[in-house]
DNA sequence: AGACACCTTGACTGGTTGGTCAGGTCTGCT
DNA sequence: AGCAGACCTGACCAACCAGTCAAGGTGTCT
């Protein structure tokens, strides 16, 4: 049985250690900070959650679902071009409405993946064998250019969560401005190049 | 005057710094880690360096011209196209050769840069706009496609870093092989249809 | 209202970590 | 050899941090 205050305050533990986790990574993170943005005592954080590793466990395993939605939206009847093209503008789209998500999984990445369970990175292969399958589908139907499927996905990723994940950087160049601006147009325009046959 | 062993030890630690602060973030590492990775005293280390942060400063100063020589290489006098298809070239020898000091950065930005000065940040837009007012010349000169500068030289970044900063979230899609295999044929194809003109 | 489970917390603990220091050892020079 | 200064370290400290616990507060159901 889960009350309506557990729910409540599971949620405002998952928001604030998102925040803080993502902003901070894993090691960065202090239980103090979490309990301050969640506006609860560091016990009663503990009181829901065993660990501070089960925290970020929680967090990750909730959010992969959202993070790989656009991969498993591909349409494997849909045409090529336009599919891979949804694909990159969702990415994009991620990249703007969830940088914190982006920059969560950046940092767990970044450090060799260490709390990424063996069960999600066999989920995450699978998916990507599968969508690597169909693009090569495209590529025999002359839908789209010859080229490697795997480091096609790469590079969506690469190009879309860089606007989230190296938004610091960005903002110095442009002077502060909205990293994202300009973005959409200028990936329209490189897989649009990529990928015609 | 600097003696044969500071240059020695100095050398040791920031070779040790390197490989945990990049494998760990800045909080993640631990002086008894570089210690013990460099084979010397916790003590020895802060008898070198004022403090963590002093090491982790001396690190981003000393790196930063290296990671960004292949910016200035660039030859304003060049061919456009080849100009910048090398320098992507060159990046992506720099993620193979020196991911440890991608992922450095990598580490810094993600967590908004907040220990890389701005004397540092100015400096690199400096230099990043440069190249943008370099590249608007050669589109204007017909020698490249009209696409975004900026958005270009971010691109190649992501791209390109995306292989050293991502490497355990590729080797676990591609069942551990060279993260970098067949990187460079697909880029060359990428960068070579997007600046066509 | 009363009972009972659920929720919350101040105070604490044991372990870790960045940094200090007094005193020791080594090196290069004369 | 002997000396000065550079180099090195064990022992220590204060701050920090994840996690515990006993005690009290709160919501809910009858």
């Amino acid at each position: 049985m889960t009350t309506r205050i557990q729910r409540r305050n599971r949620r405002k533990i998952l928001d604030a250690a998102l925040e803080v986790f993502s902003a901070q990574g894993f090691r960065g993170a202090t239980l103090d900070q979490i309990a301050g943005v969640a506006g609860l005592s560091k016990p009663n954080l503990l009181y829901y959650f065993d660990s501070k590793e089960a925290m970020h466990r929680a967090l990750l395993d909730e959010l992969l679902d959202i993070w790989l939605a656009p991969l498993r939206a591909m349409n494997p009847e849909g045409d090529g071009r336009a599919e891979i093209m949804a694909y990159m503008r969702r990415k994009l789209q991620m990249s703007r409405e969830y940088p914190r998500e982006s920059r969560l999984f950046a940092n767990e990445v970044l450090q060799g993946a260490p709390r990424l369970g063996d069960e999600i990175s066999g989920d995450l292969k699978t998916l990507v064998d599968e969508t690597a399958a169909l693009i090569r589908r495209w590529i025999k139907a002359g839908q789209i250019a010859r080229i490697d499927p795997y480091h096609l996905i790469f590079s969506i990723w690469a190009l879309t969560q860089h606007y989230a994940d190296f938004d610091a950087q960005i903002r110095m160049i442009r002077d502060g401005a909205d990293p994202m601006d300009g973005a959409e147009p200028y990936l329209e325009e490189l897989f649009d190049r990529l990928l015609k046959p």
